[in-house]
DNA sequence: TATCATTGTGTTGAAAATACGCATTAAAAT
DNA sequence: ATTTTAATGCGTATTTTCAACACAATGATA
């Protein structure tokens, strides 16, 4: 069976290169058609589903891990990613056993036993552009892909908690950096700006009081262009000033909130 | 000698009865004499200083390991403690060799090599009352007590970016929870407060409005008392409605800033 | 060419944050 | 005992920020 043999090979690999008792969890957060969405997935031969995740290698450091694993199930780097809280309660894996989820992969009662043992993880949030990721499912599970965010069902292990405490570190974020450099493509509007936020708060801003504030900042430059194709008036392109964006995110200047 | 026979003891306990991996580091902020204080411990046979830590037994949530090194340290519980970052580059030993300051302990070398292995550390921020805490040492270190913040010395590992870091997130907490309920005496004034504020914040407040908005978030209740003994008028006494306190607490209302 | 929904810009009023005035008080100085 | 001093308690203006709303401009559609 050429799946046991690698499952093999990824466990040996697992306990050698790896640091025992850490995990790393991402939150990866995408936008798109006005819609808040997580990247969830499936847990081989079962219908249950989990965040993505990964380990750290013995040289590796933890941040290095956490784009490493990002950039594995979407192909993408130079994203922006974000610590935001380390688990390490005991009974982190109250919905279903971690012993039966891990046994579903068809190791042997040896390895489970290590494989199975309670971790630390340490939870990273991530937010990629939507349409460049290329969802890609690792050797644990069958299948990777979008979410919304309002419809994500009872996850594996405590990832429901992961997630909840991501979107509210994320919204507090919002109140003193700015966001959507990488959620956003090259180009947008400020209603395509105005729904990232409104979406990620959860709940409708005044669009001409929203537009002010975000040119205030400093850090949009607008175009000559204007987005056609749509029914009435066209708005403007902008694109992020990534040096006033970056600055910004260093100063943590107040933001919407 | 005993002393060695005792850290054999300890080093036995640590690999069987704890995770690998994962230390805890503690910030422990203290506030005495208008001076915002650190606790920080005296590596042994050095004039090296380093932040208080611990380790997460197997079945021990981290969070009550945190409490445990705390109380260790302190003597003090019922504390404020907060989590607020996890530390993990390779590299996290720059100003001192790890495997030298270990040494140090007189350790053998067999212990040292898996000793002196790369951590990733869990930061948490706990405020105590001064005068509540009774400073004391562990096996590693001769010498346990405060520092004033700004008069940190280069301390062993990483630990003054801890500290940077985790004034940074105390500075922040400051602008949505109230703070001050395990940092100052069951009763004080409210120059007191302010004085604590002020300390954090690294900046002056005007008094009067600091005043006003300490009161309206009605958090305080004032006592009928006043505190005698000083120069010039006799401020009030105050002390913490614990109810509202902790309402302010998981509310996040917004505070000053 | 008129219609329509949406965008871009400006104005106004309320609320909050900030700055400041002054009488009161208790210890210290005279 | 009286005056002085410096800090407290409470109050009022001023400025700034935030939220609500009005209206002209635009460009695809009918």
């Amino acid at each position: 069976m050429e799946y046991q043999k690698e499952l093999k090979r990824l466990i040996f690999d697992l306990k050698t290169n790896y640091l025992p008792s850490v995990s790393i969890d991402l939150v990866i957060f995408g936008f798109h058609d006005g819609q808040l969405k997580v990247l969830l997935l499936r847990w081989k031969t079962t219908d249950k589903w989990c965040l993505p995740g990964g380990r750290i290698r013995h040289e590796e450091n933890m941040e290095a891990a956490a784009y490493r694993s990002l950039r594995e199930r979407t192909g993408l780097s130079e994203i922006f990613l974000q610590q935001f809280h380390t688990f390490g309660d005991v009974d982190r894996y109250t919905h279903f056993s971690r012993h039966d989820t891990l046994s579903k992969l068809g190791l042997p009662e040896e390895d489970l036993k290590e494989f199975a043992s309670r971790d630390v993880s340490v939870g990273y949030y991530a937010l990629v552009e939507f349409a460049g990721a290329t969802p890609t499912p690792d050797l644990f599970t069958d299948e990777c892909c979008w979410w919304d965010i309002d419809q994500i069902p009872l996850l594996l292990f405590d990832h429901n908690d992961m997630i909840t405490l991501a979107l509210k570190t994320l919204r507090r974020q919002l109140s003193y950096q700015p966001i959507g450099y990488n959620l956003l493509p090259d180009k947008f509007t400020m209603p395509d700006l105005q729904q990232l936020y409104e979406t990620i708060l959860g709940q409708s801003l005044d669009r001409r009081n929203f537009q002010k504030r975000m040119l205030g900042y400093g850090i949009l430059e607008r175009l000559e262009e204007r987005k056609t194709g749509g029914a009435h008036k066209a708005p403007y392109l902008y694109r992020f000033n990534k040096e006033n964006y970056e600055k910004a995110l260093r100063d943590e200047i107040l933001f919407v909130g």
